[in-house]
DNA sequence: ATTTAGCACTCCATGAACCAGAGTGCTAAT
DNA sequence: ATTAGCACTCTGGTTCATGGAGTGCTAAAT
């Protein structure tokens, strides 16, 4: 096993390579300031955890670099307790304080901070649709050719599309059709919306709507376009200053995989919903994110699993400071969900 | 003046480059298929293109580039009228044709088709709302606490917000507030909005409702966080793929332009209203594009300006092209709008 | 039994020197 | 007015030498 000295020289390795985005060398490990052996011991040493694959070297005569188990074990036992700064601590402390009427833009400002306090790109899976349910429907005459269609939820959500006023519809048939609406789908968890049209207002328009066609099409290509789960990313451009990512090839497809694949990123963060969980460089199943390192968070209410925080950086990334960043802020997302909801 | 022979051979320069990005010489030109002048020849009138400024070389002895006055000749005088290929055209027509029930939803897919297109990045401002009109106003309880205010424009746009009931107010309270509102903003121009609440509102309000101060620090805090201007992006990657874009640190002050200067690029894009318009390089205000050329078309519904096209990419554009696209895309849009109001 | 000093060795990065290739400018011939 | 020919220039790639940083190992010191 692994002595005292050896993971202190890890952690040193890490921790250097993490400020510097150096290589470091056994001469430049002997002279910080609390390790007090020679370079020559360390070099012995650092021997030693380049056989167990936790290091590596560049090339045959370089220092060392942390190698992707390093990384692993440097978050699974080297991790010090953090401290945040007070400047972190305020900086969420007044995102949180600014009167955010919408759920929404509590999502999308957390995203922002994290972005800014890590420069890494942060990724949010906002506050799951599965549970919310529909609160009102309603539809409003544009003119005489066009209306839009509102709909409600109970937690505040709007979602609207505008359509053309099928030929020979008039006002009261409209409105016969909307109270149906209102009076079958009410109350009706978003999930469960095309399934109950389907079952129960289909036939009910069909008797008091000459046109129950046109607005059942209507409705279902409304509700099929609803895409229930929405990210909210914050600072795309970071991963362009990261000095990790020279490589334009990398860049291109880390970036296209940000700029198309949310629904597969989305798919992911659906998947993470125990705590706090970083994978790291291969350990991730998406090809693009295989220089990576990703650590999710999730945040709760009452218990269940309300949406998903991540931070996309290098392997090479703060592990410490961002898993505490990311402990408080989910901590702040759970307590303003609680507080929104009442 | 410049001899017929001369501007083709700007032209070929120009072409060429535009497709292969690399300097030609003068060897390579006069291999051209329909060129039938010696090596020498065109040495001489390159000479002296160079001497107008032109072309340049990238060292003493390299083929020629062209310069940013030459591009600006190109475009100005030497632009053959271009005819869309088949795929194009079917491609914008298909486009066209899928019904779409939102005027944002027509704007947003035709970003992503001109990006997709020409492999550049598009940017829409989206129909202008200053004309547009208030519709009408509602609230909608959420619960006890909560309730959700909804705008709808007659233009089909929706805007919402919701916000904490002040305590002690009544539903009736509310409803008689609501009621007013419609009574005295419906029909009114969105930009006007904010006049008249101080105007004839505000007082309205103060005899109705005991409320009146919070319900009318809501509608404001409402108000100015709409902002009527509409970016849509396509393609943003694809300034990635450009091989001119080399440069990482050019790439990223262009990177972080687009992601985070929106509100910059809404205001140069509203400038931009008088048809096609090209600007090449240093032309170019922002400091960010000064390395590329950047396309605007608006587009217009009975003579008005109501929206802007616009593409950005390398200065070596396949103006052509892109110019011929972006005229029938305005096209279009003017169309669609047209169709949309009825 | 650890730890350390010393030394030979390896590899990278840098810069100089050196082509081959592509393209130019100029002069003289057509 | 056009073209052929030729000397000249600059780039990009390759090779070679050098200094520096770092390692591995052995032998001495604690």
């Amino acid at each position: 096993m692994l002595t005292e000295r050896q993971l202190r020289i890890l952690q040193v390795i890490v921790d250097d390579f993490i400020e510097t985005a150096q290589p470091i060398g056994s001469r430049a490990i002997s002279n910080k300031q609390d390790v007090a052996y020679s370079a020559a011991t360390i070099r012995n040493d650092m021997a030693e955890l380049e056989q167990l694959g936790l290091i590596e070297k560049t090339h045959t005569s370089s220092g060392r670099v942390p190698s992707e188990r390093g990384y692993r074990f440097y978050v699974d036992h080297l991790l010090t307790p953090f401290h945040l700064t007070r400047q972190d601590t305020s900086a969420i402390k007044q995102t949180f304080s600014a009167n955010m009427r919408e759920m929404e833009e509590v999502v999308q400002q957390s995203a922002a901070l994290l972005s800014e306090l890590t420069n890494y790109t942060s990724i949010i899976l906002g506050p799951e649709m599965l549970e919310t349910k529909l609160k009102h429907i309603q539809i409003l005459n544009l003119s005489d050719f066009s209306a839009v269609m509102i709909l409600v939820t109970d937690t505040g959500h709007v979602e609207h599309r505008s359509f053309r006023i099928p030929d020979g519809m008039d006002h009261a048939e409209m409105e016969k059709a909307v109270n149906i609406l209102n009076d079958r789908l009410a109350g009706v968890p978003l999930m469960m919306v095309p399934g109950r049209l389907k079952a129960e207002v289909q036939e009910l328009l069909k008797q008091h709507t000459a046109h129950y066609e046109t607005i059942f099409a209507y409705l279902r290509s409304f509700m099929e376009t609803q895409q229930p789960l929405k990210l909210y990313f914050g600072g795309k451009t970071n991963i362009l200053m990261q000095p990790d990512f020279q490589d334009l090839n990398k860049l291109r497809t880390l970036y296209t995989m940000i700029e198309e694949e949310g629904e597969t990123i989305a798919q992911l963060l659906k998947g993470e919903q125990n705590g706090l969980h970083v994978s790291i460089g291969t350990e991730n199943k998406l090809d693009a994110m295989q220089d990576c390192s990703f650590v999710t968070a999730s945040y709760t209410a009452d218990g269940t699993h309300m949406g998903t925080v991540a931070l996309l950086g290098p392997t090479r990334m703060e592990y410490s400071r961002v898993m505490s960043l990311m402990h408080v802020l989910t901590g702040k997302l759970t307590n303003a969900y609680q507080d929104w909801q009442k």
